[in-house]
DNA sequence: TCCTTCATGTAACCTGTTACATGATTCC
DNA sequence: GGAATCATGTAACAGGTTACATGAAGGA
């Protein structure tokens, strides 16, 4: 459903695409909340048009094809939006290692740690440019609040890996 | 891979225990972290005892078995933890609604975020409570962290929720 | 006796990833 | 002519959810 949901929000976006663009579409803009590969995009664009969310308008060169959203598309992106609760099942690898962290040596614990946090260094410096270009250019809303949440989400990452690597360096000094 | 490594987590934090038992653990002890449900947990366990991993040390009453980690299964679990770099692709239904936000009317879009804020300072309450049973009885330091980082999770989502709900109600009421 | 909990399993289905496959167009 | 990019697709597999199915043990 998710995907679905995503590909109809990127063609109210930024209007009609083919399954080309928005695979890059995807990359470029909505990948901090949602990733997909064009192996899956491509069936979900045929269903999506096979029970009349999307049309093609027109076919271009090589292939091409460009959808765009239909009114009955636009009411289905609407409703999921005002009447599904979001999931808030949380899964990620990054806490699964966190749980599993007090059965590592406290040395190498820490080490994993300050290595996660220069990763996420990283990652906020690259969303931060990102940040700065879209409020620069002003073209349109979508994004921003999603951008905001995840560079709250990258910094809230580093903090964690940074004051947990220090909790468990300080505790083995005490007692080692 | 990740289901096996939160199960050879499980039984090294908890001891033996059986199907029906990690089922539960999943449910109170992970599922910060990561879910499963006993369907994919018995075939699992199957697989893990075939390659090794863990082994049926007892036959209890209703058919029950008792899973024991083996030395080749600490071994793989140690692994994971020291050399697989942890995927930081991030998948949200909630960064999804964030990022079609603007597609709402501000009230509507407002009225959606206050009712995330409810449910998130519900579960923090919830969280709040494990961690303060958590720290109390300093039984074993396996969750901890991780729920550590569930508890800022959550709060940066409240966060981000309230202030992002607060950014729209002000910039209606100036151009309306 | 009946209900609940314990306990394990399978099957169908959906979602997502990796790899394979093909061909047109454009630019150098 | 050759390389890069545009463009669409399928197949095999891995991971996860929902539903179905069964039965033993324990307590009211």
């Amino acid at each position: 459903m998710s995907l679905r949901i995503a590909l109809l929000g990127l063609l109210t976006a930024a209007g009609p695409a083919s399954g080309y663009d928005l695979t890059k579409l995807f990359e470029s803009s909505i990948s901090n909340a949602w990733q997909a590969r064009h192996s899956q995009i491509y069936p979900e664009l045929n269903k999506m048009a096979a029970d009349g969310l999307v049309t093609v308008e027109e076919e271009g060169p090589r292939g091409r094809k460009t959808y765009t959203i239909t009114e009955e598309g636009s009411r289905e992106l609407r409703a999921w939006l005002l009447t599904k609760a979001p999931s808030r099942l949380y899964r990620s690898e990054g806490a699964l290692r966190a749980f599993l962290l007090p059965m590592l040596e406290p040395d190498e614990a820490v080490a994993l740690l300050r290595a996660e946090v220069t990763a996420y260094e990283t990652r906020l410096a690259e969303l931060e440019t990102i940040h700065a270009a879209k409020s620069s250019q002003k073209k349109s809303d979508f994004g921003v609040y999603a951008l905001d949440l995840g560079l709250r989400q990258t910094r809230m990452m580093r903090d964690w890996a940074l004051e947990t690597a220090d909790r468990i360096e300080e505790a083995s000094r005490n007692r080692p």
